[in-house]
DNA sequence: GTTGTTTTTTAGCCTAGACTAAAAAATAGT
DNA sequence: ACTATTTTTTAGTCTAGGCTAAAAAACAAC
């Protein structure tokens, strides 16, 4: 059984694995938990104690099989409680992070298989991110920024990237949430601003707003 | 906000103080807590501090208000995700303690607002025991072990005091559930053992298993 | 009321996990 | 290749929450 803290730092590392390759700094430990670089470097060293990671001093740390278990099984949880949240309690897609935090510390493998069951086994959470399996294999998908499409390339939106209650409202106005297909029919160089199609809609969208929506292209 | 230490300090002075009359000692919050007196003494001189509970020195700790209030709050949570596992997950009621136990320290009044709202506001949990509302009230229910009913007296099947697979498995096959009720019939003073009638069946029990049924008598 | 027993508190120590400040290694600039 | 700078680690300290052993208060017995 692993602590509160070591779970936070296990999964927190896997994190920051995905999207760099190669072995995690303490530091960038550090500044996506919001501690301090000696206290990366202590936990750390403790969790290659324990198997959980590999880590070469100055060099920095890299989950093994073990680890990377640990870190998909709390993914797991955190995106299932998500999925929760959102379909049976009827909270906003934006509102559900922090709880689900907590949610996913909670230990029993009987409640996530059930609950997994209860949600009808869903395969992404309300963000448009994949839930690993039981056995912690979980779909890659190719997530994109609205911004990153060309001309008459299209996606279906699965998330926001930074989400204030403003733009979820222009979001909402605009009938955007998840799911929706949204083609790009032009893009201007100079700003980066848009012309976009929803559903019979046409509009304007801004490189701000194009910056802030993932897209799923298929 | 308090920690899960001071959360569970905090429940136990409560259901303690809900059986005995008057202060607490700390010997008896140490041993239903499975730790030391010297630890029970240093937290309650700490929640003292807090003004969640009133503590003299070798008299023992009584909450406050405020310590009250703070422990419904928490007995409303872990009741209401016990009706959740019981109800929606089809957990047995024997198996949801422990994680309601976890369960009950996840921080936020919008998600146990909106949680209640979805399980239909339950006055009762899967134990037979009441739900305290929003406010902190909840019914006080005449909860009795069907051992100290009389002949021709009967109660409604409200709880197990403890259980062993062994004796939910016996429960099960006299089909004796949440709701159930139960006539006495007769009783033998030698022995405490009884004679009572479940739905058109009439059969003999002993005082052990007696002593282990919760009936609410009306 | 003195004495023995039980209960409760105090004093001192331990571990997890955080921090600061200083030392050491790695990296960069010339 | 040699400094200068940045990154990372180490050493030492702090707090929360436990623990043990000893001291002190409360209670019981005569």
């Amino acid at each position: 059984m692993y602590s509160l803290a070591e779970e936070n730092y296990i999964k927190t590392i896997f994190h920051l694995q995905q999207t760099k390759s190669g072995a995690v700094s303490t530091n960038a430990i550090a500044d996506s938990m919001d501690t301090k670089a000696s206290s990366a470097t202590d936990m750390v060293q403790k969790l290659a104690d324990k198997k959980v990671l590999s880590y070469v001093k100055y060099k920095g740390a890299q989950l093994t099989e073990k680890g990377k278990k640990i870190a998909t099984r709390i993914v797991r949880k955190h995106r299932l409680w998500e999925v929760f949240l959102v379909d049976k309690l009827g909270f906003h897609w934006d509102e559900v992070h922090e709880i689900a935090e907590q949610l996913e510390h909670i230990h029993s493998t009987e409640l996530i298989k059930r609950l997994d069951t209860f949600l009808g086994s869903p395969a992404f959470d309300p963000h448009g991110d994949p839930i690993p399996d039981e056995h912690g294999n979980f779909i890659k998908t190719e997530k994109k920024l609205l911004s990153q499409l060309n001309k008459s390339q299209s996606g279906v939106c699965v998330g926001v990237k930074e989400s204030s209650p403003e733009y979820l409202q222009y979001l909402d106005k605009k009938r955007i949430s998840i799911g929706t297909k949204i083609n790009v029919l032009g893009k201007e160089f100079f700003d980066g601003s848009m012309v976009i199609e929803v559903g019979r809609d046409q509009f304007f969208v801004s490189k701000k707003i194009a910056d802030n929506l993932y897209v799923q292209t298929t």
